[in-house]
DNA sequence: ATATTTCGTTGATATAAATCAATAAACAAA
DNA sequence: TTTGTTTATTGATTTATATCAACGAAATAT
């Protein structure tokens, strides 16, 4: 059992992407022992604002939506996460934002507590989480840069890239890119309504801009511009 | 001379808002030994995306935007700085921004790698410095609901509101709202023209949502809403 | 396979913001 | 104070997005 545990994370397929890549033998045989992969179906949601921190959750598998609710009451999405990110740490008690699948996901859940403890013995791993902290900041800004365009089109083909940046990042080619996550979802990152979305998407066939195999299937003609 | 140095951090008005305010009496003298306070007068571009990091800036006085600049070259606005607030860190290398006055501002200069071996072997100092990055990712998602608002009306209120809680946060009151920073930098703040934004100061005061003094000191009627 | 539901696209129209242009107010300098 | 310069407001018009509505395609369930 305990052999199975150790080689369970020996063999993560994000292992080198993420703060685990900093653990010793011993260590990484301690994260195993308390480690568990759970398996959820989409738009399943894995912890919400407000509540008590008690995991930490790395991406296995699959694509998470995060999200706040704003004083309105309506979501707005803040970011799409992969496999080999992270999410439900930061701060001290609460999670500040919801996550929630929109593919079937695979995740490893590891007790916050443990998590901390390594965190405070270990200054590798400190750092791996402070550089995944500034990332998420970065990507905030990104973020903010896209909603600041001026227009639809430009915000829907700055997002197209973003994805494909994203995937390429995991490994996967830059096209074709492949938008995993619904219409909806896209439009509310963006700020812009659904159908301004769809209609972006044909402006840029139109264009030449994109070509799509499916309407998840991208392909971005020109990389640059 | 060493004695002024030392007065100078123990008189300092920001000390117990900043990092500084968990160093104790020896670690204070010799920031006191190499910090420098400099003042800039208004529209000075104090730092740059790019250039090597040299030092950390504490704001003692003034305000300070924070901008980068997008793929067109046109400045995007990411956040405004109060006394209080830190800029210069984060990552190794380079600045990933600019920082400009807007007012005449006074500021508290320290040398990074002076910083940075207070900050590897003080775990306190290390913690309010995780604590101000995950802030500023608060802000950046603030900023983020703050666009995806549907009305210029909307967006300009929450401007207001969010710069009414800033300077609160500095011991002000909640009203009158000072904005320092000029209708141009509002606008590219809020991703909006600057009539836009000028528009919407007039539609809101005739909704009596707010009433203006002049055109930079503004009242919020409704508290809430 | 068929029915049902969800999700995406397209069309017509209304509305909000951008743009172009002029004026007015505030600020700085002579 | 007066002049010049910058910054803010207002107006007229164009343009882009939201909204309302219908249809079509894909996925899911029966």
């Amino acid at each position: 059992m305990d052999k199975y545990q150790a080689s369970k994370c020996l063999h993560c397929p994000i292992r080198s992407k993420i703060y685990c890549s900093c653990l010793d033998v011993e260590n990484l045989k301690d994260f195993s022992d308390n480690a568990k992969h759970e398996t959820f179906d989409k738009k399943v949601i894995i912890l919400s604002s407000g509540n008590e921190i008690n995991s930490i959750y790395n991406i296995l598998d699959g694509i998470i939506k995060v999200y706040q609710l704003n004083e309105d009451g309506n979501q707005q999405i803040i970011g799409f996460l992969y496999p080999g990110d992270f999410f439900g740490s930061h701060e001290g008690g609460q999670y500040q934002f919801f996550a929630e699948t929109v593919s079937q996901a695979k995740l490893c859940k590891i007790p916050i507590k443990k998590f901390r403890i390594h965190l405070s013995k270990n200054a590798g791993i400190r750092d791996k989480f402070y550089e995944a902290t500034t990332n998420e900041l970065s990507l905030a800004r990104e973020h903010i840069n896209i909603l600041t365009k001026n227009s639809a089109e430009q915000k829907v083909l700055d997002f197209i890239r973003m994805i494909s940046l994203r995937q390429h990042k995991m490994g996967q080619p830059i096209n074709p890119v492949h938008l995993i996550m619904p219409r909806i979802d896209i439009a509310n990152y963006l700020g812009l309504r659904l159908e301004t979305v769809s209609r972006a998407f044909t402006k840029l066939k139109a264009n030449n801009s994109i070509s799509l195999n499916n309407f998840d299937s991208i392909i971005i003609n020109n990389a640059i511009s």
